[in-house]
Order: C-alpha cells, then structure tokens, then sequence
DNA sequence: CCATCAACTTGACAGTGTAAAGATCATCAT
DNA sequence: ATGATGATCTTTACACTGTCAAGTTGATGG
C-alpha cells in the first residue's frame, strides 16, 4: 500500500474528516444561515457522531476560526480573479476587486458575516485565520500600491479604501438606509475611490 | 390610589420589566460581551424567572431586536450631543458626527456589533428597531445635506459617507489590517470625507 | 503478533430557548 | 363589593446545544 506524505494528515474512519466537517459547515451556513449551523449539525452531515469534531478543532470556536479561514482564501481567490479578468491597469484592477468584494459578500451573506465577526477578536488563538485574513487584505493591499504617494505611509490609501468598500458591502447586504431611502449603486461610492488619484 | 396613564403600562408583579431586561441585556453585553448574553441571564439579572421575558419580547430575537432598537437609540444621542457641542457649521458638524460614530463603536463593541447584525435581516418585524435605526440615519443624512450637490439625489453622498465611517468603525474595531499593518489613524479618513466639498 | 495510540463512539451533564399549565394579582363590569 | 377576566409571572418539561469522560475501533510500529 502506498504510504502517504508524512505532512498531509489522512484520519483512519474518516477520510480527511477535518475537511469535511468544515465543508458541511460551508454548506449549512449558505443553506440555513448563520442560526443553523452547530457543531453537532456539521459532525450528522459529515456522518460522524458529535463528538468526534473535538479531535480536530478547539471546541466550537475552532470550528468557526476555521470556516472562516476557508472564507478568507475562497474571498481572496475570488478577488484575484476577477482582477485576472480585466486589463492590467492599476485603476481597473483596483475596481475589479472592490466589485469582487461586493459580489462576495452578496453571493455568501453568512459567510461574510462570520468571517469578520471571527476576525474580531483577533487574539490570534487561530493562526490559519490569520494568514488567511491576511492574504485577503494583501490582496487588496497590492491593489492600493501605484495609489500611495511617494513617502508616506501605505496604510492611509489601504485604510481608506478597505473602510469604503467593506462599509460599502455590509450597507449592501442591509438593502437601505433610512426610510425609503435605498443604498446609492456600487458605482457612486467607485467615483469617491477615484478621488484617490488625486492625491498621488 | 392615583390611576396611572393608560398608555405607560405598568407591570403588575415587577415594575416595567420590559426596560428591565433591556437593561440587563446591555449590562450582560458590556460585561461579558456577546457570548454572556442569554435570554436567562437577562431574567436572572432583572430577578425574574426564566420564562418570564417570553410576555414581553417574541423570543430571544426579539429581545435582542429591542436591545439593538435602544443601542440605535444611544447611538443617535452619543451623535446628535457631539454636534451640539461644536460649532453650528456644516463641515465641524459632519466631523464631530463621524468622531462621535467612532467613539460609540469604540465605547461600546459588543453592542455595536449586536445591532448591525441586528439589522442584517431587515425584515421589518421589529418596527421599533426600524425607527430608531432611521433615527440614527436620519443624524447622519442631515449632516450631509449641506453637501448634496443641487439636483442630485441625497442618497449618493449619504451612502459614501456612512460606507467610509461605518467600515472605518469596524476596522477600528479590529485594531490592525494585515499582517504587522496598523489601521491609520482617524484623520486620515476624515481627509478622503474632506474630499466631498469638492464636488458641491 | 502484540503494544500503542490516534480516531471515533457512547453516555452523561450543564446550559440554552421554548411551550404548556398553573398561580397570583390588578382591573372592571355588574 | 364582589366575582369574572385577563395579563403577569412561576413552575415544569422538553428538545437542542457544547463539552467532558470513558470506552471501542482500527491502523501503525517494534
């Protein structure tokens, strides 16, 4: 029998049950929500029983640290495409990613929702959250980079623009404002981005 | 015995246990933060039994739908004395409203995080979180209207402005981006808002 | 072939939200 | 004033959740 790489950890019962339990999380977070994903849920549609999750994450925390996780990267990677997709031009590729950061959080509500109540306390219990969540914001960090002015610090343009289009995305996913009063297009808050040009 | 007004109603046993659990609810969630609240404790704290809260709120969401409505409620106020407390003029008004935005998600994260997700499902069950977020929008869209330019709708320059300062409110929260990458500081913000006197 | 140990199961426990039924008390029509 | 009514609260019970302890299974290594 072929032994497998000492690095890729294979459960004897269950293949890759880590995997699995944190797939059916993904799975149960787009199809019930936020409110019926549990623990002992993902372990029933993972067919194991409840208790066998806690062999391969710390409690039910760990469990969200790493769907989130899994968010982070499939966040990322949908940036990065969409940026693929485009010509690359600084300004376009940096509006490619603020329209593939809507486009998540509208295509995965919950998930989005989770990722950064999870990455709120960010006391760094959970390492692959933090990579992850750090390759997402490199992502748009790279993107901000022909935008930053000669001698200062990067972390203003890449705060301003994060704050703008995550604030941005939740306002979207919430549909309105006040009374009556709709959420202005995605196209609307991209000319405040384009005020950024300005400044270099 | 003096008869009370027939619109305040008085509990009989406990005395408007309703604002009590409310009560209880936002001293549970500044204490303990998100994960310490539960229906029970609140009962507990506001000396009830457990299944007393059901006559009052429509579930444990509706509880927290009346916490998130008195969170919004505190939040137009923290908002709306900043202003008062500056000059009567348009910019040093929308500015003391962002600051006061910040410092509200600062006092008080939890809750602040509570009524966003609150929010999140607009479902319209909860018409007393309706009007106090509408409220809040409302401090807000007023402070913008001195910059909505003529003929346009006021939706576009309200939706930059709450976008930049709500997302700036959460990654404030957070505390830093990336990986070694603080968040800049307020002003810098502030600075891309400075950028709409632009267009009037 | 046996010892070892990780993966998983079973069973139990405290805590949660919710529903049903009963007790208590103010209010109101008679 | 007096009894009926109905809201308020309590008690009890149940399903579900996360977590822990003990036992079972099965693959690996000497």
């Amino acid at each position: 029998m072929p032994q497998e790489s000492s690095i890729d950890r294979v459960s004897h019962h269950h293949g890759n049950l880590r995997e699995a339990l944190i797939g059916a999380g993904l799975t149960l977070l787009a199809r019930d929500g936020i409110a019926g994903l549990s623990l002992r849920k993902c372990a029933a549609l993972a067919g194991v029983s409840h208790a066998a999750p806690a062999h391969h994450f710390d409690g039910v925390a760990g469990l969200l640290d790493a769907i989130a996780a899994r968010g982070f990267t499939m966040f990322a990677d949908a940036m990065e495409e969409e940026a693929a997709r485009g010509p690359d031009e600084p300004r376009a590729r940096l509006e490619a990613i603020c329209l593939a950061y809507f486009d998540f959080a509208k295509a995965h509500p919950d998930l989005f929702d989770l990722m950064f109540r999870q990455v709120w306390p960010l006391g760094g219990k959970s390492e692959e959250l933090g990579v992850a969540g750090a390759r997402a914001y490199g992502v748009l960090a790279a993107a901000c980079e022909p935008f930053v002015p000669p001698g200062t610090a990067p972390g203003v343009i890449e705060t301003q623009v994060w704050s703008l289009i995550h604030g941005y995305a939740v306002l979207a996913l919430v549909g309105k404002l006040g009374r009556n009063r709709p959420v202005a297009p995605v196209g609307d808050v991209l000319a405040l981005l384009r005020r950024l040009d300005l400044q270099a």
